[in-house]
DNA sequence: AGCACGATTAACT
DNA sequence: GTTAATCGTGCTC
């Protein structure tokens, strides 16, 4: 795949719970030391606006949170637990503060590399956490507010092949223990059960 | 300045 | 299933 098939701020510039809809099936590309690391996206939340008390940006605009208000294509990288980096995409018009999480990948190439960071690990282990994949990438707070739409992007998403609604699942976002209701149970979460998963 | 807590992970019972 | 680790962030005093 070359830079033809990256996607354009437009598919970022839309309704957060279409793109992380489909998210699902694109490629995560990571440039690194001229290597190309990617992976297939198979999970992903969506947090939408001040109104959403899972989003940080119920706490409306700060320096953490100042990224979600800007343009579309944007990544929303942010620390945690002392110990992870979590890595979105900003959705949605600029002033319109949302974003998608990714939760998930399959490596699909740089695997040498991945190994390097997640290899004491078994490999089904090694980006099937939001956590997990921001580690095996090398992603960290240096992209936090990087675009993924410019020239020469280190971090981009590129096309694949479409997931079928019939293979998609939805549920409850993770990890919102202390989220009240309606937000602790918004059904958006999206996974993605791939041709060759069982 | 101090505090409670977190969009997690890995190790342990 | 349960829990420690670990520190930046946002809130209160």
């Amino acid at each position: 795949m070359g830079a033809s098939d990256r996607l354009e701020r437009s598919f970022f510039n839309r309704p957060t719970l279409l793109v992380a809809r489909e998210l699902l099936g694109k490629h995560l590309v990571r440039m690194l030391d001229g290597q190309r690391l990617s992976g297939i996206i198979t999970e992903t939340e969506a947090y939408i606006g001040e109104e959403d008390l899972a989003c940080h940006c119920k706490a409306g605009r700060t320096p953490r949170t100042q990224v979600m208000y800007g343009q579309p294509g944007l990544a929303y990288v942010y620390f945690t637990y002392g110990k992870h980096w979590l890595l979105n995409f900003v959705t949605e018009a600029e002033n319109s503060p949302a974003a998608v999480l990714i939760r998930a990948i399959i490596p699909t190439a740089g695997l040498e590399h991945i190994a390097a960071r997640r290899g004491h690990q078994p490999p089904a282990r090694w980006t099937d956490g939001p956590g997990k994949l921001c580690q095996a990438l090398e992603i960290d707070g240096a992209l936090n507010a990087y675009d993924l739409c410019q020239p020469e992007a280190v971090l981009s998403i590129e096309n694949g092949a479409p997931i079928p609604d019939s293979s998609v699942t939805t549920g409850p976002r993770v990890g919102l223990n202390s989220v009240p209701e309606p937000w602790k149970s918004k059904p958006w979460r999206f996974l993605a059960r791939l041709p060759d998963n069982s």
